[in-house]
DNA sequence: CAGGGGTGGTTGAAAGCCGGACGACCTGTC
DNA sequence: GACAGGTCGTCCGGCTTTCAACCACCCCTG
């Protein structure tokens, strides 16, 4: 048996779809007419320059942006050609490659930043009270907990 | 000068995209499963069953689905080969035309929903308190209300 | 230390997506 | 009633994503 949404339930759900396609559309846009980069890249970026060395292993930034292992390579491929970050043979493991940031990459990075900070305050944290948007946050915390954990049956929260 | 995001904020910046991006790809990947429509498919189908008559002008619909034109026509080509939409003439507006949801689109609408509906209060709903959900919602509203309206100059709230 | 199963990452083909250009059509103005 | 400017939907070219196959390598087991 399906239980449906109520019309509320149906309103809040309609606001989530179409705010999170919009505000993610924006914020892409933003920063590709201003810098040549996607939100995509910029948080390939944003990772890279918080890791030690500049570095990673595919596979954990392939897991740390939500991307699968193909996309990633062909998002790095592009990466690297645009000179913002290059591939590196792993030490310790043959197989694996690690992505560094370039100097160049870390410019773009210094450079765009502003924009999607300015455009996530814009468009998100300065439109709701510090309350809603921590309420916001938490709650999606929860949200991506669920996701992200290997399936348990249902039933073990009974 | 840009005003950073705190360690808070960007805590709960990074659930956001996290939540949203696993919760689209769950829910879409569950619908492509059991009955082989993605997401964008399904509120196509969805729109087009609200419709009178089941009918909507291409440029309607688009607008309803954050679609650009091109990518709606696109996608309404997929659907009609899957004879789950097909393409009238617009009477009054012989540049336009209409996606009328077929007999076996309404049928293929009526078998997903549910998985559609099962997904979201799993992955999203059941998993907060109504308030929080409403919370949720409402906040999302404004997001959307922002982004949607044409963009007036800032100083206008001041 | 040989073999088998698993993992890391890349590749190519096919499908999807977007912006921009386009032809067809509508509508207001003179 | 002609024309200018807008709107409607499609199409083209180029880029992105996905899927599945693949090679190279690791590691465990016997």
């Amino acid at each position: 048996m399906t239980r449906w949404l109520d019309e509320t339930e149906q309103r809040h759900w309609r606001a989530y779809i179409y705010a999170t396609t919009l505000l993610h559309e924006k914020l892409s846009r933003e920063l590709q007419e201003a810098h040549g980069i996607t939100l995509a890249d910029y948080e390939i970026l944003v990772r890279l320059s918080e890791a030690p060395d500049r570095r990673l292993r595919m596979s954990h930034l392939a897991d740390a942006t939500l991307a699968s292992r193909s996309r990633l390579s062909h998002q790095i491929d592009r990466l690297e050609k645009a000179d913002l970050v290059r591939r590196e043979a792993c030490e310790t493991d043959r197989r694996g490659s690690n992505a560094v940031l370039t100097d160049h990459g870390w410019d773009a990075l210094v450079e765009a930043a502003p924009t999607h900070v300015a455009g996530v305050r814009e468009h998100l944290v300065d439109l709701l009270t510090p309350e809603q948007f921590a309420d916001l946050g938490n709650a999606l915390a929860v949200v991506a907990r669920h996701l992200n954990s290997p399936d348990l049956p249902a039933e073990q929260l009974a």
